[in-house]
RNA sequence: GGAGAGAUGGCUGAGUUGGUCGAAGGCGCUCGCCUGGAAAGCGAGUACACUGGGAUAACUGGUGUCGAGGGUUCGAAUCCCUCUCUCUCCGCCA
């Protein structure tokens, strides 16, 4: 959420950011409304101070035995007004806080302007895709085949992008989930396992809504609503909160199972584990102070971009254009990994700086120094990695000839040793 | 699931026959005095949001907030209702 002092004293800028990102807002009635909202706001606000006064005067009265019937009965209908003008206040607040949540994060300075993912630009690539002497096989065919992907038992007993790990592939997803928290707990994040289901007020906090709601499964007969990534549980642990200066910056890395709705995604990705309902990923959370969050999000995305190294996966980083950017997101970066099969890089990871726009829905604030007036902390965020992407990367990339898959060296000791998958 | 107790400021803890309570006291913290320095002691200050004036300052006016939301009342931390959470006991359970 964009802070409403800076919406409504800089309307231009806002109305240029969101240009440059493509989203379609009425500012301008936004504006009128938020003017309308404060100029009522002003008359209940004189009309309650004058309530507040007489009805201290009528305590005076009363308790030196005065009359205080008059005054009571004047208050009686100031009453009746404060009731009405509260109604019509009500409802401009909350026309007001809709259109503020659904207005996106203005985007960095340095975020290139673009319509859409064409417009993303490489910053870097690292390794070199695999050149092979055989036609390589897609994941999905090398899991079936090894007997460790289960794709079809997945759709019978839940449905369409559910799947299940066997023997092996179950064993390589779980090293993975822990070499990256080890690797990254390492590097002083630290380590927390959130709930998997949280209430609405989280899911707002982060952005997920009220916008996105046809993304998220909400539970039935609750009011919670299963997680799409741990972001959500592990920024919202410091919600409402106002942190002490010194225990800046916190970095939390976090396991949890993501579950998306995929709407507007069907029959994209319809084979393998690129996309699916639930899926294990190892998210890494920040909260920073304004000053370093740039700095802070270049170093996120290399702790994100070490593990793709250590495991020996080329990829690229792409600094994404104005126009592909997440809702909340003030600058991100997305991991592309290569994928033989797809004879192209895809997402592994997405990592973001959200600046105080997630902080600000949150509730999320730090004291600058002692005294000092507590300001939103920097929230930033970044997947370290998705964990069914990485298993098809690993299986397309070291596959073999014969159909074995050669397990990267740094996962080996959480393989029990294993070497080769066959 | 059943029975009971509770939720107050950074912490602790008063206040529940409604009225001058944003809220005593203590601790902590900040600044000052004292000291060669420190402790102790003394003095002052110490919530957040929105909103008005002011320069988008210092400062200052107002409104709201005593778990959340609603109600009664001229007036609610105090009374009533609903919800949430915490604790204790019983039951159940991985």
């Amino acid at each position: 959420m964009l802070d409403l002092k800076f919406v409504r004293s800089n309307p231009d800028a806002v109305k240029e950011a969101l240009e440059k990102r493509g989203a379609k807002v009425n500012l301008d009635e936004f504006l009128a409304l938020e003017e309308q909202r404060r100029k009522t706001l002003a008359q209940v606000e004189s009309l309650k101070n004058k309530r507040n006064t007489v009805s201290e005067e009528v305590g005076r009265l009363k308790r030196s035995g005065g009359d205080a019937a008059a005054l009571v009965e004047e208050m009686r209908q100031v009453n009746q007004d404060i009731k009405e003008l509260e109604t019509k206040l009500a409802k401009l607040e909350e026309e007001m806080e809709n259109s503020l949540y659904e207005i996106p994060n203005i985007p960095h300075a340095s975020v290139p302007a673009g319509k859409d993912e064409t417009d993303n630009q490489v910053a870097r690539t690292w390794g070199e895709p695999p050149k092979f002497s055989f036609v390589p096989q897609a994941h999905w065919d090398i899991g079936e085949k090894l007997n460790i992907l289960d794709f079809e038992r997945g759709a019978r007993v839940t449905g369409a992008r559910f799947t299940f790990y066997k023997g092996l592939g179950s064993r390589l997803e779980r090293a993975l989930i822990n070499f990256m928290l080890d690797t990254h707990s390492g590097k002083g994040y630290v380590e927390v396992f959130p709930p998997f289901m949280v209430h609405r007020h989280s899911m707002v906090g982060t952005g997920q809504l009220p916008k996105f709601e046809e993304d998220a499964f909400k539970v039935a007969g609750t009011e919670y609503f299963l997680i799409p990534t741990a972001e959500v549980p592990v920024t919202n642990m410091y919600r409402e909160e106002i942190l002490e200066s010194d225990k800046l910056p916190i970095y939390h890395c976090a396991y949890s199972a993501c579950f998306r709705a995929e709407a507007g995604a069907a029959g994209r990705d319809t084979r393998g584990l690129i996309r699916q309902h639930q899926f294990n990923k190892v998210e890494l959370v920040k909260f920073v102070k304004p000053e370093n969050s740039y700095e802070e999000l270049e170093k996120l995305t290399a702790d994100a971009e070490a593990i793709l190294q250590a495991l020996g996966l080329p990829y690229r980083v792409m600094a994404l254009c104005s126009g592909d950017m997440g809702f909340s997101s003030a600058k991100t970066y997305d991991l592309e990994v290569w994928l033989p099969s797809f004879n192209t890089y895809r997402e592994i990871s997405s990592c973001s700086n959200f600046e105080d726009f997630q902080a600000r829905r949150a509730g999320i604030k730090f004291r600058p120094a002692p005294k000092a007036k507590p300001e939103f902390v920097h929230t930033l965020n970044g997947s370290g990695l998705a964990i069914g992407r990485t298993v098809a990367a690993i299986l397309e990339n070291f596959q073999q000839e014969d159909g074995s898959v050669v397990i990267p060296p740094a996962l080996r000791p959480y393989m029990g040793g294993l070497e080769v998958i066959r």
